[in-house]
DNA sequence: CGCAATATTGACCACTCTCAATGAGGGTGG
DNA sequence: CCACCCTCATTGAGAGTGGTCAATATTGCG
């Protein structure tokens, strides 16, 4: 679908989101070159693809260069549980590397370009290049520190806060990748959304409408535009200053 | 309080968790003395004393010898949100290494010792020996996926299943060290685990009495007795056989 | 021995889920 | 090209789980 990505990953590589990461934490100019040279070319892939699934071995970590990624896992019951959706610039993979096996199904939401990074040799680069050690245990502590806010947002939060912490969340992680914070489409549907966040369908659905009637942000299908970025802010609690209510089961101890 | 800890940290650390950890990955007699030369020394902690708390600049992971801590997040707004509790044998401090600085408070809940292990020692040594390398990033990939395994839990449990979740874990993890699976005290407060679990206190109490008498297990304050672990393994859904019921938001997509 | 913190139990109510019906696209085949 | 179908999204009405508030044990600590 996009032929670019397919010609040159050589080139798309280089200025893609992966290097943007390793860059920006002082990988030098030769141990760069070493990082890219393991880095694996593959395919674009397409909507509904499973980049992995659960159960197969664990193989590689990827990182998403265009498009986006869901992960799913099985519970035991049947349902299922969305774990996260992967943008541009960001990992997948980090938790098979305990089981040697994927412990969830990786689907692809749209059209997409991932490098994928054989771990194997990822290890024993990282032996050789201390700074790459260190940048993986970053990256890896970085999730760990992320996953540990959304164990607040869905213990501490209502709908309305989750869904404006969801939007104010995509709306950063675009940013930082040079896409507009404002403007941007859901590759998920409200469904994955819902089930994301902890919520029926129904409720992002009617919050998203709720939203759209306070002026709040303009959404029309897959396409939302957020008008008021400071407000989505405060109702997500992201908002150090006062805060508007007496939150449920306030402290601890 | 508990002297043998005290006097002789070399011996308690051969026997202790820290290393139990690490021999069972293949980690051999030198190697693993060289990981115990990096061990810092530090003395028995109480209740309600801090290892470290937020903001804190970050030097060292630390694993629990005995005792127990719980891990806990200012949010913005001012609520708490415990993050975790952490018994023998595991490790805190994994979210600290994104930052250089922890991210939350980690308060003893009891008389506990805990290993210190200075991070860019460790990081050293994990250049030298692959295998600890190796199993560093087993560690980290391990607490991603526990992470995500919380997620599903407070996304698609009750609070029943909730509850009995948070005792079979408990279970399992006491039963791994060595300890009762079925006869334990709960070093943490209800509120302390309904603050962890998404829930109220009086729901965490209530769902003990329910639990009392339905059979299901003997509580007297701290201490617990679990009488029918099998039904609370099925309670907690942990069970990969039928189940019991057509769970809330069942499917994705 | 009394105060403060923690735990238990009850009554009420709100948030959000469930169920149900309708609408809107998007893809396929006639 | 349009009819048809299927999935996804929206909106409404009713119900249930679990939170909030409040009162009363119970315990532990100073």
């Amino acid at each position: 679908m996009n032929p670019v990505i397919a010609f040159n990953s050589k080139v798309v590589c280089k200025s893609c989101t992966l290097l943007g990461i390793c860059l920006s934490t002082g990988l030098s100019g030769p141990d760069l070159a070493k990082l890219e040279r393991i880095v694996k070319r593959t395919r674009p892939l397409h909507r509904g693809d499973l980049l992995f699934s659960t159960h197969s071995p664990f193989t590689s970590l990827f990182v998403v260069k265009t498009g986006s990624i869901k992960t799913v896992r099985q519970n035991p019951d049947g349902s299922e549980q969305v774990l996260g959706f992967h943008l541009p610039g960001e990992f997948i993979g980090f938790d098979a590397i305990q089981e040697d096996s994927y412990t969830c199904d990786a689907e692809v939401l749209e059209t997409t370009a991932v490098c994928e990074l054989p771990f194997d040799q990822l290890s024993e680069l990282s032996q050789l290049i201390p700074d790459l050690q260190h940048q993986l245990f970053r990256l890896l502590s970085k999730e760990i520190a992320d996953e540990s806010k959304m164990l607040s947002l869905l213990n501490r939060k209502n709908a309305e806060e989750r869904l404006a912490a969801f939007l104010t969340g995509l709306s950063c992680r675009f940013q930082r990748r040079g896409f507009s914070p404002t403007d941007f489409y859901l590759s998920m549907s409200r469904s994955e959304i819902g089930n994301y966040l902890g919520l029926a369908v129904e409720t992002i659905s009617r919050l998203l409408s709720r939203f759209q009637e306070d002026g709040l942000l303009i959404v029309n299908r897959k396409h939302i535009r957020l008008l008021n970025l400071e407000r989505l802010h405060y109702l997500a609690g992201n908002d150090t200053r006062v805060q508007r209510k007496g939150q449920q089961q306030a402290a601890g101890k």
